[in-house]
RNA sequence: CGCGGGGUGGAGCAGUCUGGAAGCUCGUCGGGCUCAUAACCCGAAGGUCGCAGGUUCAAAUCCUGCCCCCGCAA
């Protein structure tokens, strides 16, 4: 079929490569425009850019595509279907039914469970077993079209918002052709969200990962897997921030306020929580690489009556 | 020119301001103690102090240029 495809982050990419190897004719790629990103505040694409140029597809970066000029654009391209993954821009009415056979959305969630913006890190936040893909028809609001297929995906014990985004985006990648295959023959069925059950995951913030110790042991280091690798996770220690990038949970209680460290020997750093402890695992002081524990405690000078802090406070 | 931290034996740090013998906590290797040990004691190996110039009697330390890593911000 003739495809557009909009797409932005690192996520979208192994879509449109598979799209691509499956024989798909790609009429156009809609991406963010280029932004002043990275150290030095040099002007960088987006991954989706990168790759559409690698393999010689005309790109798109409208400002907004709702502009009256860009919808005259994407007309002329005649695209059969869009497949819309990551793309970042909310798509007006006059946009969507442009294509005969719809906007296609890849979700990395099961709907309607973890609509928005970043449903991937918080299934893992929220402790979900398992989370997953659903491909659906767009309409006006956001992700609440209709369900076209979904793949489901276990969460690991040890699941990363890493790690899992990029389980995700291979299977949506895998899924997006069974979908595109249905609705080239119309035998796609499509499956209206149920309104309850649905719930929104709203934008990953930096200083969401600023750790509140007074949390139980276990939701804290769900948000530190949840959170790594971006934003990532942190606290505050000697006017420094320290980001932490794993732990574990250790059911035991000591004296002590929350953000302690309780216990600490030549390689084991405990800290106290509002429920258990964690074993602080992996961590970063400012300005350094992340280390473990053990080449952590052996150069800095952190003691048993050391306290971590939230950096708002 | 966005702001800032850093590159010192295998690891993580101190030393740099106030130039003058390479330090600390570990690791490694050898030996000892011990029923035993990741514990303890004794000893040893291992470093072009990111790179290149410059100043100086003398540079990890001061000056200049370059490379690399990282935090913030985006």
């Amino acid at each position: 079929m003739r495809i557009v495809f909009m797409g932005t982050p690192d996520f979208s990419v192994p879509v449109l490569e598979t799209l691509i190897e499956a024989g798909h004719e790609i009429a156009g790629v809609v991406t963010q425009p280029d932004k002043p990103r990275g150290r030095g505040k040099s002007v960088l694409m987006p991954p989706v850019k990168e790759k559409a140029l690698e393999r010689g597809l005309t790109v798109f970066q409208p400002l907004k595509v709702r502009a009256l000029e860009f919808v005259e654009v994407l007309k002329d391209l005649k695209p059969d279907v869009m497949v819309v993954v990551a793309f970042g821009q909310i798509l007006p009415k006059k946009v969507l039914e442009i294509p005969p056979k719809g906007c296609i959305n890849i979700h990395a969630s099961l709907l309607p469970k973890y609509r928005g913006a970043a449903p991937i890190q918080w299934a893992i936040i929220d402790g979900e077993k398992e989370t997953g893909i659903t491909t659906m028809m767009m309409d006006e609001g956001l992700d609440t079209g209709d369900m076209l297929e979904k793949t489901v995906v276990p969460i690991e014990e040890d699941e990363t918002g890493d790690s899992l985004h990029d389980k995700l985006s291979a299977a949506g990648a895998r899924l997006i052709v069974s979908t595109l295959e249905k609705i080239e023959y119309g035998t796609a069925v499509r499956t209206p969200q149920t309104d309850h059950g649905t719930c929104y995951a709203r934008m990953l913030k930096k200083d969401m990962g600023d750790i509140d110790w007074a949390m139980d042991a276990d939701a804290i280091e769900r948000l530190i897997r949840g959170l790594n690798s971006w934003p990532g996770t942190y606290t505050r220690w000697n006017g420094k921030t320290l980001k932490i990038w794993k732990a574990d949970v250790v059911d035991r209680e000591y004296e002590g306020v929350c953000g302690q460290v309780v216990y600490r020997d030549k390689n084991t750093l405990l800290v106290k929580t509002g429920k258990g402890c964690l074993s602080l695992l992996e961590l970063q002081p400012e300005g350094k690489k992340r280390m473990t524990a053990d080449a952590f405690l052996r150069g800095y000078p952190v003691q048993e009556h050391t306290v971590f802090t939230k950096s708002g406070l």
